[in-house]
DNA sequence: TGACTCTTTGAGTAATCACTCTAATTTGAA
DNA sequence: TTCAAATTAGAGTGATTACTCAAAGAGTCA
């Protein structure tokens, strides 16, 4: 991929791909829906992606990052604007929460490289909430930070995934509760 | 199903079905896997099943209810022995637990009838988990033993959803610390 | 025994899916 | 202009799946 032609079509794929997945979830986003409305074969397809899940979680992954409050980890960010970052992302992209965890949760055991990058994208958004604790109440013990931290983050899966089975569920009223309980026990 | 024999069936279907989740998750568990081990066909399995997720789902519901510190509702449990009811169910029954959400986020959007039962679920555990709070804390509001035991809920959901990602996360921990957290805020 | 329902048989259906392979074509740097 | 590498075409593969159905067999009660 270093021709201009096969940038585009990336581009056209990873569209599709996302526009797939919004309307018609994980289901509904097959190799064949993707090709016809990419407008490309599915040699075209397996010349730039080694699978669909890669698509997929290349588009899972642009989405996460869109919403970053710090994207250069310049250590600006808030607790509240990393939560409001969870939320907008659940909101925003319902569909591309719940195929995220559904992904992981039918590739755990599976798929350990998969699972290893899950696990990763966890303990490091754990990490970054518990910098922003930290730097908001700097009296709190690194380990003490982190335990509450990862308290916190645990609680707001708990929440994403509820909402995928609940699509009524009051997403951000939640997280805000959270957050509120959080600065209570400081 | 009134006849001996159809109970008898049914016993080694979902015998089968439970040692066939358990080692080999959703995936490995298959109609034909099933009527293999059962010592069934096809026909049989649905004559009283009618379908693969009927049959799973009711062994996932029956190993839930084997932990229930409380199966008559008598309100004799505590917070406690409910939280670590959860937790004995997710210790014992690993790919039960997963298999249940991973159910649940598949058919989340469409499969309305399997949702509902779901959320209802959730509701009721609330429910026990709140009554268990006041009878602890019986100054505690009912709104507000209502609102810490949904989001005590909801924490817990999260840690069985990481726990399905990083099989040596250390759950009954997290739990005991959620525990600790919400008698602290009391 | 007769009659009715429940149970079992087991081959068969129909559809789907991600992915591959080879050859043709296009690209763009030298 | 040349030419190797990138891209595209698109038919084909192979394997799997949950589920059905009509007929034969067994159980239960009068």
């Amino acid at each position: 991929m270093r021709y201009k032609a096969g940038l585009e079509t990336r581009e056209r794929i990873l569209a599709a791909t996302r526009s797939l997945v919004a309307q018609n979830g994980l289901d509904g986003t097959t190799i064949k829906a993707i090709c016809e409305q990419a407008g490309v074969l599915p040699g075209s397809f397996y010349n730039l992606f080694t699978s669909k899940e890669q698509a997929i979680l290349t588009v899972v992954r642009e989405a996460i990052d869109a919403v970053d409050p710090d994207p250069d980890h310049h250590g600006t960010d808030t607790l509240e604007d990393l939560v409001s970052a969870y939320v907008r992302f659940l909101e925003e992209s319902p569909e591309l929460s719940r195929v995220y965890i559904r992904i992981g949760v039918s590739g755990a055991g599976s798929n350990p490289e998969l699972t290893g990058r899950m696990v990763r994208h966890h303990k490091e958004r754990v990490g970054r909430f518990a910098a922003a604790m930290r730097r908001q109440s700097p009296e709190l013990s690194d380990s003490l930070a982190e335990r509450r931290a990862e308290t916190l983050v645990l609680a707001l899966n708990g929440i994403a995934l509820h909402r995928i089975i609940d699509p009524g569920f009051d997403v951000a009223w939640h997280a805000r509760v959270l957050l509120d309980d959080a600065a209570a026990v400081s």
